[in-house]
DNA sequence: TTCCGGAGTC
DNA sequence: GACTCCGGAA
């Protein structure tokens, strides 16, 4: 796919603007397996700012795998709440979990045992040989889809199976002997800071004369989103002497957290309402002051379970516009 | 308000 | 291969 010479004067271009300009992060400046897996879990589908200081706290609480395999999976939701995605958290405390079993604590190499865990998939796979291991593979998130993308001219969409397959194939070819970890991260910056969605800054790019894409902005390729649905919901407002009434997350959204009572709709004025967007809805919710029912649990206001970020908010924004007497009684 | 991002299920 | 899941940054 590429000439060998092109191959390292790419590889030499790439290295030494990441020696100058790549970012410090904490699993990159010290990329213990551990480390790595976690940050991987929480790098799904969420950006670096979100994630450091959840990170820091995760570390301290959870310090090797054998804390997490041995934590409760409630305190573990409730180091994740907030980030989204609850079904990370589950995957990461199973894999925790796993790896103590089967893998005397020790997180595995090689790819195909990495996949056996619960919510490592190729990507994660890749990523954890590439960071932990410094393994030359190609690891293809977006960022470095986008880089791959444009650096090819790939004029496929990248969702499909022929667009993988040639992305696969040129990060393939682009892959030095050794040293997958710098290699990785390079590309992973490069995406981030310079080969960015949207209009990229090219007169800045270490790589440029690298680059076959005639009109970078308008790459990658991929599909046209699904319109918005707009839903409006009623949540119940149950509280007495400083306690909530929740319930447990019924279906597979949320699972694990716990949520507000579901009320019936109301032609009277909702106490509060909040908007907010979860994939491709938008949800207005409104709360109602109701009484317990039988099978709701209470909850102290001041030490709460984990809960979904829109739950937590349409919870406090009600606090806030409600009397204080009207908790107590 | 819009944009962005991987694994699992079916 | 379509569809689900969440929150933060820009």
């Amino acid at each position: 796919m590429i000439d060998e010479k092109i191959r390292s004067g790419f590889h030499k271009a790439l290295g030494a603007w990441f020696q100058a300009a790549g970012r410090s992060l904490p699993w990159r400046d010290d990329p213990s397996p551990y480390r790595v897996l976690v940050s991987e879990f929480m790098l799904q589908q969420t950006t670096v700012a979100a994630v450091l200081p959840y990170f820091a706290r995760w570390m301290r609480s959870f310090p090797d795998v054998a804390t997490l395999a041995a934590a409760s999976e409630e305190s573990v939701l409730k180091h994740w709440e907030g980030l989204g995605y609850y079904s990370r958290a589950r995957n990461l405390h199973k894999a925790a979990k796993a790896i103590a079993a089967n893998f005397q604590n020790k997180i595995p190499a090689e790819l195909s045992q990495l996949r056996s865990l619960p919510g490592i998939g190729p990507y994660t796979a890749a990523a954890i040989t590439a960071f932990a291991f410094d393994q030359p593979v190609s690891v293809l998130d977006a960022n470095i889809a986008r880089v791959i993308a444009r650096l090819f001219d790939c004029r496929h969409d990248i969702t499909t199976a022929a667009g993988r397959r040639f992305l696969e194939q040129a990060a393939t070819a682009l892959l030095p002997a050794s040293g997958g970890r710098q290699h990785t991260s390079a590309l992973m910056d490069l995406g981030a800071t310079i080969c960015r969605s949207g209009p990229p800054e090219c007169s800045l790019c270490p790589v440029q004369k690298f680059c076959r894409a005639a009109d970078p902005a308008s790459l990658p390729i991929k599909p046209a989103k699904k319109p918005i649905t707009h839903l409006v919901e009623w949540c119940a407002l149950a509280t007495k002497r400083r306690h909530v009434f929740l319930i447990p997350s019924p279906g597979p959204r949320w699972k694990g957290l716990w949520l507000l009572p579901p009320a019936e709709p109301s032609d009277t004025e909702p106490t509060a309402t909040l908007t907010y967007a979860i994939t491709r809805y938008r949800v207005t919710l409104h709360l109602r002051p109701t009484t317990p029912v039988g099978d709701w649990s209470p909850f102290p206001l001041d030490n709460l379970p984990p809960m979904p970020t829109p739950h937590r908010n349409a919870l406090a924004l009600a606090l806030a516009l409600t009397k204080p007497r009207a908790l107590i009684e």
